[in-house]
DNA sequence: GCAAGGTC
């Protein structure tokens, strides 16, 4: 009997090398049905049995905790609740068809082996995966399930692991768990609370959101403090010693051995001491040897670090050029943290490939001639191999930030290979009188890596002149000078990265991120030199932070938090109690967040501008008749400073007002938006975009959903009507609801369907006997033209049975036959609040008021 | 519209 074993990997690239190893090169390749992904397949021996193996993966995690949908409207959700609302897991975006594709590989399937990567992630994704796969298998007695344990991506490596195959951890997956949940949580509703608080009462924060999360907030506390540093950075006045000799008859300035005073009187008094004195005799003079050590192999980090402070690439960009390079071929898979080469790495191989670009080839030449040297230990995470070429290429085929980012890796790979760089330092001690002066310089012995990374090399241009014991120079000129101690400079991206992974914030992968976030968010902007320099909000948020709860923007917290989940990990606690705790630490702390906001506020106070003191004036609302007032900064919007309420508005798009016409359901004045200058234009409610009409239309998505294609389609376009129902009311077509078309009732929420498959419907200024309003009725249902013998048709709402029945009419018949007071006995059963019994209103009237909208 | 973490 033949076995079936399904083979899971954490990314397609590693699927298809596992199966290729693991089969000696013999697999089929292709792909799964659905989600695209790869699926190979071969024959071979699992467990002494005759066995057919499919190998597939998945893109990453396939699952996330997400909120119930019902919680994702900010104004019915108290954040405060999020803390306690249950979660679900829900099928990450990413991966959508995912868990079906895997199921239907795991039909028929007697065993499960699971071979993604080696760390927390990889061991959560490991039960996503039994959890889509298991329902799917055959069932048998004994362990079906096992987990493949790798560090590296060699044959001897995997297969091996395939020998000793173990059973997945799930403590390491609940602690994955316990954080995902808690980010979640926290972020969300910190986020949420500090947003709408401050986004209702600002009108100049320039921001969609007003962020937090436990990854990001640390990072932006930590440009936040080196700003604080350079703003409370007092500067202080101190004096230096300057002397001038003539050194084999050049003129050379002598360093001071003290360096600086901070007291005018006592740098004078040495002055004075020396001032006198004509030549500076030379006492030592001291030449040592120094290696500059060769790099070692090149990871994630450190290359987002290169990239930003070497080619000024920032990190985001840095990963979307590293990740095309690899799909491409060029380089090796970019997210890693090793930088250990595996042990049967094959070193010249690569050199073999690169020996031949007329960029670096020489250097790779002379070390394949003999000079190559063993690489530096490094560290072996157990992920990835570090970040090495692929394959040769020349700048012809790639070009801009392809070709640099790939060029420093090829360097950078070449610079691990080689020798150390050796140079000399020479100190030479001077007396002045009784004063002692120095020189010091380099000089370059042997360039070693620094010939293929030059920037490296060490500064040549600080050769000291030959110099003697007992040698004396001529002092040319003996002063003081004045100087200023300056404050350090902002952090760069480099810098933050660094700090990021000192810390524990954020992962290899995520690190450029998280930066990109508080970028994003309007918390810090890159200046010169790739520097992070926060504003004004990045500013005022932390010492928010710091005010109330200063925990909240620690750089250590996020270190804090994995230590106690590594506890799950371990089994030394319990997932629920560890996870409980965390969510209820914050839940209090949100609390008092939330309690305390006023002292955040007090510095958005004289930071940011009222609501009321922001934006234009620009068009009525409905309920105050007094004007809304257009807020441009983000997130733009409306503000009655009257009602102290504020509508929401498209992101995207110029607000105009709409040639005065206001919205027939609520009196707001009705405005334009326009997107781009070859863009669409579509008229819009304020009150309508925030509150829809209609239960079908879903809250201001895109520009032309809900109110938008109500005002145009529907208020303006197809007419509104009194409501047949109630006194007040005014029926509003639904324009979602074609081709089922049907009016609505503002106020006591009559529906009146009325006929299908329509191409057209409209309100005419016609009334029928009955006093309700007619309707003009297009019946193609498609677009085209009316033909000749065909016509319109006009019928009453309040008929809609009979309406209907105009579809089996003949042509030319423009008043249904029934359409009669005396027909419509017992008729209009469906639906509520038909009322007959109301009596018969002044349409009349009510149509007069709504004139303007009519056709 | 919101977090962080995988991956594309």
């Amino acid at each position: 009997m033949v076995v079936n074993v399904l083979q899971v990997a954490e990314k397609p690239a590693l699927a298809k090398s596992l199966a290729a190893i693991l089969s000696n090169g013999s697999c089929s390749y292709g792909n799964t049905r659905t989600a695209g992904l790869p699926l190979l397949e071969y024959d071979g021996v699992f467990k002494g049995q005759k066995a057919h193996f499919k190998f597939t993966s998945v893109r990453g995690h396939v699952m996330e905790v997400q909120f119930p949908a019902k919680y994702n409207n900010w104004d019915r959700t108290d954040p405060g609740d999020l803390f306690t609302v249950d979660v679900e897991m829900q099928e990450a975006d990413s991966s959508k068809n995912v868990v079906h594709a895997l199921r239907s590989e795991a039909k028929g399937c007697d065993f499960l082996v699971l071979w993604l990567d080696c760390d927390p992630e990889g061991e959560n994704i490991c039960f996503e995966v039994i959890d889509a796969v298991r329902p799917a298998m055959n069932h048998r007695p004994g362990q079906q399930i096992f987990r493949a344990k790798f560090s590296a991506i060699t044959a001897k490596d995997i297969k091996h692991a395939m020998q000793h195959l173990g059973e997945p951890d799930k403590n390491v997956s609940l602690s994955v768990d316990a954080r995902r949940e808690l980010d979640l949580r926290m972020g969300v509703a910190f986020t949420r609370f500090q947003s709408r608080f401050f986004q209702g009462k600002y009108g100049d924060l320039d921001s969609q959101v007003l962020s937090f999360g436990p990854c990001q907030t640390p990072t932006l506390a930590l440009c936040v403090q080196r700003h604080d540093l350079i703003q409370t950075f007092q500067p202080e006045t101190y004096w230096t010693l300057d002397v001038r000799a003539l050194i084999n008859d050049s003129p050379v300035k002598l360093q001071w051995d003290r360096v600086r005073v901070f007291d005018k009187t006592v740098a004078s008094l040495f002055l004075h001491r020396i001032q006198d004195v004509r030549a500076a005799k030379v006492l030592r003079v001291q030449s040592k040897e120094k290696a500059k050590p060769r790099p070692t192999a090149l990871n994630t980090v450190e290359l987002l670090r290169i990239c930003s402070a070497g080619l000024g690439i920032g990190p985001q960009q840095a990963m979307v050029v590293a990740e095309r390079l690899y799909i491409q071929g060029y380089i090796s898979y970019p997210r890693t943290e090793t930088t250990a080469y595996p042990a049967n790495f094959d070193t010249a191989a690569v050199l073999h490939e690169l020996k031949g670009s007329p960029d670096w080839g020489k250097e790779a030449r002379v070390l394949l001639d003999g000079a190559l040297v063993k690489p530096k230990g490094g560290v072996d995470k157990g992920d990835h191999p570090p970040i090495t070429p692929a394959r040769l290429a020349t700048d012809n085929e790639l070009s801009g930030d392809m070709w640099r980012v790939y060029d420093l890796v090829c360097r950078h790979y070449i610079a691990t290979l080689s020798p150390d760089c050796r140079y000399s330092v020479t100190n030479v001690s001077l007396a002045v009188g009784s004063e002692m002066f120095s020189l010091s310089g380099q000089r370059l012995i042997s360039p070693g890596f620094t010939s293929v990374l030059y920037w490296m090399s060490p500064e040549s241009s600080t050769v000291v002149p030959d110099m003697q014991e007992g040698q004396e120079c001529i002092i040319k000129n003996v002063s003081i000078s004045e100087k200023q101690t300056a404050p350090p400079g902002y952090l760069t991206e480099s810098d933050l990265i660094s700090l990021m992974e000192k810390h524990g914030i954020g992962t290899d992968a995520s690190i450029p991120k998280h930066i990109n976030t508080i970028c994003e968010r309007n918390y810090v902007t890159v200046q010169g030199g790739r520097t992070l320099v926060p504003t004004n909000l990045g500013v005022v948020v932390v010492h928010g932070y710091q005010r109330i709860d200063h925990d909240l923007c620690l750089p250590t917290m996020r270190a804090a938090v994995e230590k106690q989940f590594s506890l799950i990990a371990c089994g030394q606690a319990e997932y629920e109690d560890v996870l409980f705790y965390f969510i209820d630490t914050y839940k209090r702390k949100f609390k008092f967040f939330e309690q305390n906001i006023q002292l955040m506020d007090e510095l958005f106070e004289v930071n940011f501008t009222l609501l009321s003191k922001t934006g234009k004036n620009l068009c009525r609302c409905g309920k105050c008749n007094r004007y809304l007032k257009l807020i441009i900064a983000k997130p733009q919007r409306l503000y009655c400073p009257t009602c102290d309420d504020t509508y929401s508005l498209p992101q995207r798009g110029k607000i105009m007002l709409y040639k005065e016409l206001k919205c027939p359901l609520d009196g707001f004045e009705l405005v334009m938006c326009s997107t781009g200058s070859n863009g669409k234009a579509f008229p819009l409610c304020p009150y309508c975009y925030n509150n829809p009409p209609f239960e079908s239309m879903p809250k201001g998505s895109g520009c032309n959903a809900c109110v938008n294609a109500l005002c145009k389609h529907s208020a303006i376009n197809l007419g509104v009507a009194p409501c047949v129902s109630c006194d007040g009311g005014i029926l509003v077509m639904d324009p979602v609801s074609k081709p089922k078309w049907r009016l609505a009732c503002n106020q006591c929420n009559t529906i009146v369907t009325l006929i299908e498959n329509a191409h057209d419907i409209r309100v005419t200024k016609n009334v029928c006997e009955c006093g309700a309003s007619q309707l003009s009725v297009d019946f193609h249902k498609d677009k085209s033209p009316l033909k000749s013998g065909e016509t319109k048709y006009e019928g009453c709402i309040f008929c809609d049975e009979l309406l209907s029945s105009l579809v089996s009419l003949k042509h030319g018949s423009t008043t249904h036959p029934m359409h009669r007071r005396g027909r419509r006995k017992g008729g209009r059963g469906r639906g509520r609040g038909r009322g007959r019994g109301r009596g018969r209103r002044k349409p009349k009237d009510k149509m007069a008021q709504l004139d303007q909208f009519f056709i």
